[in-house]
DNA sequence: CCGTTTCCACCTAGGTGCGAAGGT
DNA sequence: ACCTTCGCACCTAGGTGGAAACGG
């Protein structure tokens, strides 16, 4: 998942436990297609698939102190639209082409050991940010998102025209993309 | 480290939880130079420094079924001459060059969250194999060692001498090579 | 002098979008 | 038609030993 989600948190006991993690779910109950240079619905979605769709953050389980010290971001975070059959070991988020999806926050006070407290359900925390829906796609239909990724993805590189001349220029550039980049994509 | 530590383990019990990591001790009190040939003694070992000598596996803490199921490999564990001073958050094994060392493993039984119980010293196994010593260096002595790991590391591919007909046989054979091979390196 | 550090060519491993080929 | 899959060139990232430079 590039540009890749990314998330400041305050307000946590610095000495308590937490996972983090994020999952996806369907933002809309419709097919999407991209016509005439727009994202148009189109039918029914199907129906909920099997697949993983949560990705706990690699740091979990870990103390408030540790979540808040800087920002928590999900660069390794990957999305595939492959059931994987055998061996996915809870590692992909699984998505269906052509579906919008939301993703979620999530902050859950742990025990020291990792697993969850029974009965504490007012110790979990979801957000969820409107800005970073997206539209699941297995080949780029909007040129924008296309140059969006070539321009800031140090494995797309290859694809920039003036290689030189940019990449100096994207070393000195903030390059923490709001997650509004992430739409349409 | 190469060739890396790899262990079976067996007699746990499946449902308890274990830590399993190697340290890596002195072997003995002297300085150790490559002469005519031969490791030879030479002078007395510097005062014991400081620094990480202990390198806990990924996969822990784990159940003892986890443990048992395939053996155990400590393929990414690195070993250093630099005692780092800052960013050294226990990911590297630091040693002094031309000493020699002795790996141990260690099996600690713990609670879930991974912490030790404590006053349960008769939970915690340590196992010594005196074949797996080695002398740290910075450079290769002993022609023979660095024939091995090119032979059989395979980021070292590239000094092979014929590349493509000794690697078909590579991928064939069995590449657990038995601890003692690391002797002497 | 001899051991250490640095730089280098060469590899493994894997993340990119592109374009051709494949499926429905 | 339109979407998906696969092979590809091109990158990042990092593990090799060799050779030269460095240092006490």
């Amino acid at each position: 998942m590039f540009p890749f989600l990314s998330f400041n948190i305050t307000a946590l006991d610095p000495t308590a436990h937490y996972n983090v993690y994020v999952d996806v779910v369907l933002a809309d109950q419709h097919h999407w297609r991209y016509q005439g240079g727009k994202w148009v619905q189109c039918g029914k979605a199907e129906c909920n698939m099997p697949g993983n769709r949560s990705y706990m953050h690699p740091d979990s389980p870990n103390s408030g102190a540790h979540w808040m010290r800087q920002e928590i971001s999900f660069g390794k975070l990957k999305l595939t639209n492959n059931k994987g059959g055998s061996n996915n070991t809870g590692q992909m988020i699984v998505l269906q082409s052509l579906h919008k999806y939301q993703p979620q926050l999530h902050i859950v006070e742990v025990k020291e050991d990792g697993t969850q407290e029974p009965h504490m359900t007012s110790r979990t925390q979801s957000f969820i940010f409107p800005e970073t829906q997206f539209i699941a796609v297995t080949a780029y239909q909007n040129a924008d998102i296309t140059q969006l990724k070539i321009d800031h993805n140090p494995f797309a590189k290859g694809f920039r025209d003036n290689f030189d001349a940019v990449y100096g220029q994207i070393e000195n550039d903030r390059l923490s993309p709001s997650p509004t980049d992430a739409t349409g994509c």
